[in-house]
DNA sequence: ATAAGGATGACCT
DNA sequence: GGTCATCCTTATA
């Protein structure tokens, strides 16, 4: 059972990991269900640790904008498997982009996610995304690639990595905390399957991508 | 062997 | 709001 001090309200959080159960259901049930949820990076004793605030869900054959949608490939392999991993790309040769894989071994699904209110290791996030000590902490991870780069995630270190065991060096926790109101709206940065309502963010958190 | 095209972010106006 | 930097996977020949 980690704990994590929240470095806003100087708490410290008593988290329990996510089973793999949580990840069981549809990418459109679990996505919401994302919310409020932490994020965790840990180098030994050290965390990296931010608040999910935004998600979206990718579904499998039925979803053109989908990774699965033209089936299995090495590069898509984990969301075939089970879930609760980690599914990692490069994007635009610049960025990478979280994803945790849903539903049962061998049905493709996943949440991608998208932005994060940080909690723990701010210092290093601001360190490793490259901006000032004093940068806005609601720009630091607002945004699927933003918040790799503060969190040193990569395709080679983490694809694949099961985000339920809270030994690895990443993995998802929650706590008691209470999430505020959850909108949803059309899905960022694709053309095809644009108009379904898959991505949820928490109302009025200054760190979504978007407003 | 080669070509096409992204689930983005930073910086400019 | 527009431009552009820039890499890897995949499909086709």
């Amino acid at each position: 059972m980690p704990w994590l001090l929240d470095e806003s309200s100087g708490k410290n959080l008593q988290c329990r990991v996510l089973t793999r159960s949580f990840f069981l259901p549809q990418p459109e049930l679990v996505a919401p269900a994302l919310l409020g949820k932490i994020l965790a990076r840990r180098h030994g004793n050290h965390w990296i640790a931010g608040r999910i605030v935004e998600t979206e869900a990718y579904l499998g054959a039925e979803d053109p904008a989908a990774h699965a949608f033209a089936g299995k490939t090495p590069r898509n392999a984990v969301l075939f498997g089970p879930p609760g991993h980690a599914y990692v790309y490069g994007i635009y040769g610049l960025h990478h982009c979280l994803n945790v894989s849903c539903q049962p071994d061998s049905i493709a699904g996943c949440v991608l996610i998208r932005a994060l209110e940080p909690i723990a290791g701010i210092a290093a996030m601001r360190k490793n995304r490259g901006v000032a000590k004093d940068a806005a902490l609601a720009r630091i991870a607002s945004g699927p690639g933003k918040l790799c780069l503060a969190l040193g995630i990569t395709r080679a270190r983490d694809n694949g990595i099961d985000l339920t065991a809270a030994n690895n060096s990443l993995c998802l926790l929650a706590n008691g905390h209470q999430r505020g109101e959850v909108i949803c709206g059309p899905r960022v940065g694709i053309t095809k399957a644009a108009h379904l309502p898959l991505r949820f963010f928490l109302a009025e958190n200054a760190c979504v991508s978007r407003q």
